[in-house]
DNA sequence: TGGATACGTAGAATTTTTCTCAGGAGCAAG
DNA sequence: CTTGCTCCTGAGAAAAATTCTACGTATCCA
């Protein structure tokens, strides 16, 4: 892994290794936000700008991806491996969920995208299973009180 | 449309009638940001808040949803049919897409994130198709310097 | 028409993300 | 070893996106 960094022409700093390996080790698809405040104890220098610019740095190197998957802080993902994401409705709790049902290559699909949008050049299809996990689903079970507008 | 608004509980305004009808009349989906531009010529008295607001009512009555598909703003759509959505990874633009190859209802697919995430409630599957619009490729056919960090 | 309620406006506040600039550290060549 | 170059960090400010608050007003239903 720190050779993969290195390889894509990156250095490896402390702040980099250690924001790498928070991601790596988190399931849960962190926010910069949750990032910075959990390595602020081991890092107190660090700056929240640097979370930022590491995270970018690890995802031009195709380290980590962002994920734009509700509305609010974008979150990041180490896992790198194809996989679909499920998204809780109510508490935007981001997991992952391997490509079970994966049939279709793109090949297939890309006529399909292009006579809706001519000239598009398909590069991936992305899945998000919209619902609420199991711990939304227990706190108020009942009164709908879902945000609304959330994307579909 | 005007009879659906009311349905809902919801008063009907003359920002909220501008609004639904640009919104409708759009299929680029719209900012927050251009709408309010659009509309500023036309109601200049109207505040940004006011866009937000009567959004997220649109939205709150399923009239209209917001889409988180790329890092920015949140992109507005007021097709509620079921259907996909195309992203350019250089310029954001989302195009509908129908979902022509759908055949899987949600009960298959259920059981394949509960899998990965136990005790998700499955409430609809979004594709999001990622990819280079047509005029992004035009421009700069070359040089790969497409936004680092992009969703997958 | 009238009254209750919900809405719009404006500005400020918050949140999220990016930018700028001044050091500082690592690396290659001398 | 040291000089020079580049890339990185840190800090704050700035920009962008969204939400909140308060108060006057418009809209709906009867």
């Amino acid at each position: 892994m720190l050779a993969r960094v290195r390889a894509s022409g990156l250095k490896l700093t402390p702040q980099r290794l250690a924001i790498a390996r928070e991601l790596a080790g988190d399931p849960a698809h962190p926010t910069a936000q949750e990032l910075f405040e959990r390595l602020r104890p081991a890092m107190p220098t660090m700056s929240f700008a640097t979370v930022y610019n590491t995270l970018d740095a690890l995802a031009a190197a195709r380290l980590c991806v962002s994920l734009s998957l509700s509305p609010g802080a974008a979150r990041f993902d180490a896992n790198m491996a194809p996989h679909n994401h499920a998204v809780c409705d109510r508490c935007g709790l981001v997991r992952d969920v391997p490509s079970c049902t994966n049939g279709e290559p793109l090949a297939e699909i890309a006529p399909c995208v292009n006579a809706a949008a001519t000239g598009f050049s398909l590069r991936a299809v992305e899945r998000i299973y919209r619902g609420v996990c199991a711990s939304c689903a227990a706190d108020v079970p009942t009164s709908g009180r879902s945000r609304a507008g959330k994307p579909r």
